[in-house]
DNA sequence: GATGAATGAGTATTCATTCAT
DNA sequence: GATGAATGAATACTCATTCAT
């Protein structure tokens, strides 16, 4: 069920309309990635080369637009959760999704913003979360099985975690755009029960002066 | 370097112009910590009882105000972290740190976006935060002069961390404000070299229906 | 003359053209009754269970659309004044003209837009009007040769009057819909070249209370 | 108490400011006459020579422009209300009141969107009809104490009258604008409880051929 | 012929910034 | 110096109308 809030009738559109519809999502991914949500959709639609009218017929709003890209992403995520289920080792199956998983939400600044605003949050994106919550829960209480992953970790802590990923990612996206494996790896660390000696953190930490120079984007607005 | 961009000349303000100044200051603080950046400034203004045009004549620019009350966050940030480095034992003045430091931040919907949503830096930001770096740098060496904190960990990366658990503050705000404890939990227990046993987590997870309804704050607009 | 604007040719359609046509005519009567003129053509459209085109396809634009609506209004009306011709007694045949009439009227919001405010009104309309007024023309002198109704009443007060009396429906189209009972009442009084006493004005009043909480109704658009 | 919405604070304004506000005022009144109020705050600001943002400077939306020039308007009925009240001849108060007050009335395309429509009608609206209802009660009351009045007439007549005249006005705007005279002067008829003959109708009825001609004010849109 | 997709000008409203008082 | 008035570009969304399928 991926369809947005307007055509919910299902009946499939006109190749043309479909191509369009595409071409709009593919823009709006695209630059609501880059540059986050607070993107015009006069702007979205000259980027997929239609009029916004256009947009507007393909989604109610800006909302469903949104909503409609962020059920893809949590199905990409609920995805990826299910194919970490199906490796053998529990932790190694763990460690698998994060990097996945964040690979996917690293650098989308779209996505972070609405995981921590959530404006746009429509009850599609509640629904959309259920989806993904018994799965990151599975894969939580398989790697505790294994006694090495701390008890009192709970599945809601993985999105927070990601969440948290992903901030780092934004910050440094220009220059460490892959900056998140180091914290991750601090993480992970940190949910053992038990260690002797560490993971070496990969990617190197920023320098004192990139710490200076990051944070360029573009603003969305002021 | 407390001056704003607009009065570089450095002459001190007239008395009344002085008052202005820090009444807009605080009014700023006041409203950008409560209700985000993106509060106009006609409201600041009102909020100080000045008019706008005293605002422009103080700062040149919304991002001018920002900054300088981002420069007076790095300040308190550095009294925190020197306050840490005289105490005597390493370990402890690092975590007090955080904990301080984070007490500073999660409260703070305008530092949390500023410091997560990374608009408005201008260049004295940058500057600014050199006051913080070599300060951070020596909790850390000191920390990791005990052995026990690993010593791939760097300065830079402390800033980072400080910014990851903000975003978990804020995507929780209303629900569990103090949730960045746990992860701050994480973050250090993966710091240690080795470790036996963990750190139990404080503050409890959020359970999976709440993280269907947090996050409904007002976004900054769109 | 009950041809649209766009088929002058005059050719006859195709049974299903013919459909189509007379779909999209009861369909825009159905909602422009209801609602008022500024319904868009896409719901008509829908309304008919066809698509925008089609509706394109048979009528030039909105206003050939509403216009052909209104000549089949004209024919009712005129309809109606010829059976009040054919009423034996002429002063109650005037009466009972302007009653049948009102009821006609007074219950479609998309009517009395097109007399009051008087958008839309194409050529055709006047040309059409032509059919309504001999009919009028005729019923006045009737009514004028018992010498009760007085000689200065032109025929084309009668569309003036029916006119007002649709504004007063209007306004308390949700309170008293047929307040418009009362109004006519007084005007057949002010027609009469001389009386004894008054016909009790049918429909009470609203009262002071009513008058300020009425003309609720949604406004055409703003 | 005519202040508008915004600034109720009651502090007078500006000179220059208040200059812009009756400059915007006047303006719009001109421009909602003539073309009722569906004409855009764009243009209401071009024609007073101001920039939109000047006029919601002054004017909290666009329903606060118009509840002003409304509560305008109604002092304006009310202070004729007043005069007629202090006229000796009831019966001639009344007519009297009746053709000035269709004086403002007729012509004012938005005034009759208002009294018809009324999405514009804020609190202001009703609780400044409550400063006309009296007066006009009073009207009415001292009219019918005279015996020549019928006695079923109620006070909330009046308004409605006013509004059918002003339809007819507004129907007949530019080949007569004073056709209202007319059907004035039928209602009067049609008020007294017994009469003796008519009195003249004054302004002759339209032509056939000019009732075909009428109506051309311009769409408000569509 | 029918369909419905595409278009874009038009509407109300906000807010950073400039400038006359 | 302070004030707050003025500005206008920007944003989300609608709908009459045209045109490819």
């Amino acid at each position: 069920m991926t369809e947005d809030t307007k055509d919910d009738a299902e009946r499939p559109l006109r190749r043309d309309a479909e191509r369009n519809r595409q071409r709009i999502l593919t823009a709006a991914a695209e630059v609501f990635t880059e540059r986050g949500l607070d993107v015009s959709l006069d702007e979205v639609a000259r980027h997929a080369g239609v009029g916004v009218g256009t947009v507007y017929r393909r989604f109610a709003d800006k909302e469903a637009l949104v909503d409609t890209l962020f059920i893809d992403y949590v199905n990409n995520m609920a995805a990826i959760a299910e194919r970490a289920l199906e490796m053998p080792d529990p932790e190694e199956a763990l460690l698998w999704f994060f990097e996945n998983w964040m690979g996917a939400l690293a650098g989308n600044m779209g996505l972070r913003q609405l995981l921590t605003f959530a404006t746009y949050a429509g009850d599609r994106v509640s629904y959309a979360r259920d989806r993904f919550a018994p799965l990151v829960h599975a894969l939580v209480a398989r790697a505790q099985a294994t006694g090495r992953v701390r008890a009192d970790l709970a599945a809601t802590d993985i999105p927070f975690i990601g969440l948290m990923l992903s901030s780092a990612a934004e910050y440094a996206h220009q220059m460490r755009p892959e900056i998140w494996r180091r914290y991750l790896m601090l993480f992970i660390d940190g949910m053992y029960t038990s260690r002797d000696g560490t993971t070496p953190l990969p990617v190197p930490p920023l320098t004192a002066t990139e710490m200076g120079t990051v944070m360029r984007r573009r603003a969305p607005r002021h």
